[in-house]
DNA sequence: GCGATTGACGATACTTTGTCTCAGTAATAT
DNA sequence: ATATTACTGAGACAAAGTATCGTCAATCGC
């Protein structure tokens, strides 16, 4: 009747986040096209319980699972507020980075400082042991938090 | 019969810990004491549920307060591992600094780079909205795990 | 296209790391 | 010594995730 896209050789989907992990041998399904929908939605800043809430039907353990497949394939990145609850944004155009993340509303943002990244390499030799990563988040007040609270 | 140290004017413990409470108007009580105690046999990380498995006798919830009392008198740090499992270390002689945390055994370690610190003044300039605090762990694998890993 | 294979799914139980409540107890002020 | 108030332990609850398990569906080979 109708011809269909020749799925064998169309790009699977317009969403970094899904050719990342189909890049890595896992399937596309429709569970985690759901779930890459409801991120894609707001990629900065969002926790995992609120894509639960935004995609009905799909299981919390599929939500995790699909977020574990996206972190382990760098497109979205867990970061942790002063409290140390967790917290997710998506991880656009590769590159080391770090994040601005807002105390008061959970948005999140892209941050480099090349500044920082040379200082880390400098500091290996004060340190004792071999450094296999760093962490670093820094905590703001965004604009639009600074504005609502007069 | 015997005379007893004066308890009113008599420093009331040798311990960083419970001072630093005392000092912030919390009593010192013998539930206390004990965490203190445990906490500083190995002040360099340790975990909440560590220090509740070796003070039999003291409840879960009053663990968790001291501890959270010992965080907010800022003589311990609470920290976080790559993917963020909680790891606390006690802080001593004040003044801003970061940790490295190796990430086999959860030892701790102090880090100051002043460097960071002035980089981190500089770039206010370039983050929307009102830097309020940052976050900075740095990942190693300590000489001893080294050494124990070939 | 069609079946076989294997990954993925949803439900649910469980784990970890705390926090809250509440009745009873101990530390401090007077 | 007594009153006050903070502190305590037990246990329920909560948030964030992981493990298990039987079922289902995406993909591979033909």
């Amino acid at each position: 009747m109708f011809e269909t896209t020749d799925l064998r050789t169309a790009p699977a989907v317009d969403s970094d986040l899904l050719n990342a992990i189909e890049d890595r041998g896992h399937r596309i399904t429709s569970a985690r096209r759901v779930i890459a929908g409801a991120i894609e939605e707001n990629p900065d800043g969002f926790t995992a319980e609120q894509i639960c809430g935004r995609v009905p039907g799909v299981g919390r353990a599929t939500v995790y699972r699909a977020i574990k497949l996206f972190q382990d394939a760098e497109v979205i990145c867990k970061l942790a507020l002063p409290d140390g609850a967790p917290r997710y944004a998506v991880d656009t155009g590769g590159r080391h980075h770090h994040h601005t993340i807002c105390t008061g509303c959970g948005a999140v943002q892209d941050f480099r400082a090349s500044t920082i990244e040379r200082v880390l390499k400098t500091i290996e030799t004060d340190v004792d042991g071999q450094i296999i990563g760093h962490r670093m988040e820094i905590y703001v007040t965004c604009q639009t938090c600074l504005a609502s609270a007069g």
